[in-house]
DNA sequence: CCTTAATTAGACCAATTAGTCTAGCCATAG
DNA sequence: CTATGGCTAGACTAATTGGTCTAATTAAGG
């Protein structure tokens, strides 16, 4: 088994560790520890925590989050299949059912009281939803709904309500539950089809 | 103005750090510069750290969210008036609506990581998910909704969603936003109506 | 091989953390 | 007035925090 570069491994044990602590309950020294790296090393990489996790944010939650929510409408399919397939794709990931939507975490934990990552996260939300709200407006030209769904705003909806659903406590949290609350979104969109 | 007897003032001064800072960014020298009250005081009345918060959360938190989700249907009304008052009460909301929901932000913060805060607010939230799967078996029973709703599945899609919204990023919060989010969930409701 | 730069290593530091402890204050019951 | 017990006061402690620093090691280019 090769090594893994110091820097990648940080970043990959980093993700781990606020993932399920938090930021502010994860201290350098047990990402040390964990990692089996040494302090020095750490700092020669990167000016300190805040950066570390920063960096982690960019290079391992981002790239986790875009293959979570891809909403890639397959060739021929129409766009509630498109949701309802990534819908079953979150309710298989065994992390994300348990310990909740990542990014989504970090912005409840951070966003209120650090500038620096709330434009970070809440930027990539926005784009997030953006794409979403793409997928929905295709549907929209493409007759599956009608012109008085508005996109931006069910895209906000979808993505709002996941979360909250996603970062329940862990002992509430269930895929059967996500399915349910999934189909409660997916019945409400058919209101709006042609 | 006389002076606030001790707990009291730490009660809510902790109310305040902790729902805006979380659990473990608060810390307990903070809370007591806050509140000008020397630590053996405090010491004196709690046990420790968790002992504190976790009083506040039963003394001051529970009853702020009781105040916020109330489903009382008032005399003659449907179950949709009273949950459409109970949305508009929460959008007038300042602090919920920029700061989010206190008791989902601990729990996003702590559940995963500490049983006794994840009992005490799970509970919390079922006690609050059942008072409003009362109020839609209600709203069944007096024939406003049909028998294919379930109110408890629909209850903990309407507590998860609005949960999911509430605890956005402050930059992305708004009222009219949260407004715009309600109304979808009426929309879903509305499928349901005889 | 030798020089140079990148990286590793970990002892060390000041600040902060939660928590302890003892001395004294102060209200009230007798 | 005095004795008692609840409460206040804050100095102190041990552990942990994020961060610095210098020396040693390693890797790469000539």
């Amino acid at each position: 088994m090769k090594k893994q570069p110091t820097r990648e491994k940080l970043l990959d044990i980093t993700f781990d560790e606020v993932y399920i602590h938090g930021y502010t309950a994860t201290s350098v020294d047990t990402i040390l520890k964990k990692a089996g790296i040494p302090k020095g090393s750490m700092y020669h990489h990167f000016k300190g925590k805040k950066e570390l996790v920063l960096a982690m944010v960019q290079e391992r939650l981002f790239p986790k989050m875009e293959l979570f929510f891809d909403f890639e409408k397959k060739e021929g399919a129409t766009v509630t299949d498109a949701l309802r397939s990534t819908f079953a794709g979150v309710s298989r990931n065994k992390p994300l059912i348990i310990y909740g939507c990542p990014l989504y975490r970090l912005m409840v934990e951070l966003s209120p009281v650090d500038e620096t990552f709330d434009t970070v996260l809440s930027t990539k939300a926005m784009q997030i939803q953006d794409n979403l709200a793409l997928l929905l407006q295709k549907g929209i030209e493409d007759g599956e709904f009608n012109e008085t769904l508005s996109s931006k705003d069910f895209a906000a909806y979808i993505q709002e309500s996941t979360w909250g659903v996603l970062s329940l406590s862990p002992s509430l949290s269930s895929s059967s539950h996500f399915i349910k609350h999934s189909k409660f979104i997916l019945e409400t969109l058919a209101i709006y089809k042609n």
